[in-house]
DNA sequence: CAGTACTTTCATTTTAAATTGAAAATATGT
DNA sequence: ACATATTTTCAATTTAAAATGAAAGTACTG
């Protein structure tokens, strides 16, 4: 089936693409996770995989890979056209959306393993190890559990409640005072 | 000079760096930096690079530049022996210090570079590009910005600000309505 | 102004992460 | 069930990031 032209495509998106690719890295994403993102980000409608393949040079398992990954952060949504088994991507331009995509993949990777030290350490302060300098380390590992907690419940409101608790939040805690 | 042994080392501490490794590269830290805040966290007294090297079986190059990072951000405390040219360091144990110092770097790696597009938006809504799908991914962009600021508003907070503000704002934020 | 103790740099090597491309698997229409 | 369009997987390659180690630089001491 001969796939009709649906991509968009000129200088200023281009440019855009590039910049956020680099933005990507900054990130820690990877570069044709970020372009792809930015390419569907350009578009309006969906597209399929050899159209991002050929616009952005990629390989097709690269642009599988990072479109399914996309997929699972739940920035982009796969949208299936009746009657083929062909599937468009198109993504997610809300930007509070996005955040919130965002927020639940950084809490999963970087705030649950540091709170998981809490259960170490309790397995550890059975083992007898009261010297001054275990205590100490004891002490300084409690603080920094107690502000990833803090965080941590930021996070969960952030991924869970709507739009509205996080512009309130925001309003209240920047306002001085 | 014969150096005083001023390394106190067990288990615990051993699978402490461990852990505090392993979650460095969640956060994207390398490997030899992470070990060697951790190492650090649990040292009450400050160590030399001699020491830090030999603990952590690393080369010197890689534990001066670790370091050096590691003093760059704040994190650690570079102190200067009187009468004679030895450098020991000491990491900051205070957690809220730490999380502004984290705050601080994330926020030029992350935040400050997105919040450079608003320039690069502008710079280019002087190019004619009226077209439908321009001011599309213009509005998108719009959308992305303006959460960008939001957040960017935070870390200056938390970043200049005294802890006080950020416990203030995290208990009035997290409490229901 | 040596001599030495420590620090800094940097070309090379190592390691980890991302990408490729082609083969295998799966779904869909006839 | 067959043929074909599309997706998925994965061993091999490429690329980028970090670590090494030895040489060069710098400050302190007598």
């Amino acid at each position: 089936m001969k796939t009709k032209q649906t991509i968009v495509w000129d200088t200023v998106q281009e440019e855009f693409i590039q910049k956020w690719r680099e933005l990507g890295t900054a990130w820690g994403i990877p570069p044709a996770m970020a372009a792809i993102h930015g390419l569907l980000l350009s578009q309006q409608h969906p597209l399929i995989t050899d159209e991002v393949m050929s616009t952005l040079s990629l390989s097709r398992g690269s642009a599988h890979t990072q479109l399914q990954a996309l997929v699972d952060w739940g920035l982009v949504y796969p949208v299936r056209t009746l009657g083929t088994r062909q599937r468009r991507y198109v993504a997610e331009k809300d930007a509070w959306q996005m955040m919130a995509c965002i927020a639940r993949q950084r809490k999963k990777r970087e705030l649950d393993p540091l709170l998981e030290l809490e259960g170490w350490k309790e397995s550890q302060s059975a083992g007898l190890s009261d010297s001054a300098p275990a205590q100490a380390l004891d002490k300084t590992l409690d603080g920094i559990l107690t502000q990833a907690r803090a965080v941590n419940g930021v996070f969960d409101r952030l991924i869970s409640e709507d739009e509205r608790w996080w512009e309130q939040w925001l309003i209240r805690g920047l306002r001085r005072n």
